[in-house]
DNA sequence: AGATATAAACAGACTTGACTGTTTGTAAGT
DNA sequence: ACTTACAAACAGTCAAGTCTGTTTATATCT
């Protein structure tokens, strides 16, 4: 496996920094590459390059390991969507880029490890205190960026929550959908529609605003505008 | 565990159906309630009240029971989906009741127990794709239905698919949700908000146009309409 | 500063338990 | 009688958590 090459000395922080922020990658990688009912700590201590010794060392349970890689992840992604928020505020996009940046965002890795965990919560009660305000500063922060783009666009705030908090659950369930049925006619067609349905919703909307309902839209080649920035992930 | 009464003589035939018959229901229980990665064939064998040597008789492996199982409950709410369309076109209910039984019928078991196989689909091929005709076969039924719905209203074939399969996805991505969130207004708000999309993608309706967006909407005490029939589980 | 004590980081073996697939044995139907 | 349905023991695998031993960093004392 990875064969260190020669290491200066590192203080005890920074060993503990490094080695458990490893096995917390390793664990968001193999949740997503193997499922959670195939993860466990001696792949997750494999794919980190370290010992399992190392693993119990640093986390006192799985629970605990997994859990604290979520939390990563989820912060992770927030930093990145305040970065496209104010972006895209200073630039004064069109909300159609924002359903892109969803669907990119959540389709890249996010909504896969999230179903990964999701069904181990629901039947871990431990598993599910640990990781509610998790998600809870997650969605917080979720809504602090939708919140700072009705603000500029002065738009309604409730509304606008709404909207947006209905274009994540309907790309959660297109997500889910990706799994067993690979049809990307389908998926464009509906990102498409949701796209005039959040346009209408802002009417006060600079560029184009919402066109005739009827027009099934373009071909919304989804998400070229913002991609998202090289996976955060290193393998190896 | 389930003492069983004294039992008049059944033909093979019947006992091979009822057998694995409670065999894939006690499946589908245990998925719901205990999640895919708990599920376990002594576990299953328990709980349908017969030997593991039963179920080792009847299926030869654990993913054949699985996807037998799904197949199953799939038909199921095929069946009542079907019952529910012809009784809704007959009486021509509004499009809001159709939001609210898609709510009911997937917050009832049917996405949780979606939720809990498919992050093994995502894994496992040979599970995957035994079950891809399951799911297509289903897909095919929802969407009789919705083609169905647009003919006697004489909406757009095309636009009603789209709308309905987005009510599908949104609906899949509010359940994923309630894992995690725990609050009622906020999935509440959500339907209203949908029904009147839905209801605006409907001009023609007859009765109660799109009500003005900023009635919050009844309380939404869902799908009593067509209540899914008694949960057809038999706890012994 | 240099030797030394102490604690933290890491490695790997061991224990226990559980699960899947297989096999062998028994009862019920045809 | 003969096949199918059911029952239970068996074999191999592999997980999680615990425990023991080793190395590396840091505090302390002279």
């Amino acid at each position: 496996m990875g064969a260190r090459v020669a290491q200066r000395r590192r203080s005890q922080h920074e060993r503990t920094a490094e080695t458990s922020a490893r096995l917390r990658h390793a664990t968001i990688d193999l949740l997503h590459d193997q499922g959670f009912s195939r993860l466990s700590t001696p792949q997750i201590a494999a794919q980190a390059g370290v010992s399992r010794g190392a693993l119990t060392h640093h986390f006192s349970s799985k629970e605990e390991l997994v859990t604290d890689a979520i939390n990563d992840m989820l912060e992770r992604v927030t930093v990145d969507l305040h970065r496209f928020a104010e972006d895209f505020s200073a630039r004064g996009g069109s909300s159609d880029e924002i359903v892109d940046y969803i669907w990119q965002m959540m389709s890249d890795r996010l909504f896969y490890v999230t179903m990964e965990y999701l069904p181990e919560a629901r039947h871990n009660d431990e598993f599910k205190d640990r990781l509610i305000p998790v998600v809870k500063k997650f969605h917080a922060g979720l809504d602090a960026v939708w919140m700072a783009l009705a603000d500029r666009r002065g738009a309604d705030v409730a509304h606008t929550r709404t909207v947006m908090n209905a274009t994540m659950c309907l790309v959660r369930g297109m997500i889910a959908q990706t799994v067993l049925r690979e049809d990307p006619a389908y998926y464009r067609e509906m990102l498409s529609f949701w796209k005039t349905q959040v346009a209408a919703q802002f009417p006060e909307e600079r560029a184009p605003a919402a066109p005739p309902a009827d027009i099934p839209a373009r071909p919304a080649k989804a998400g070229a505008a913002r991609a998202p920035r090289a996976r955060s992930t290193n393998r190896s």
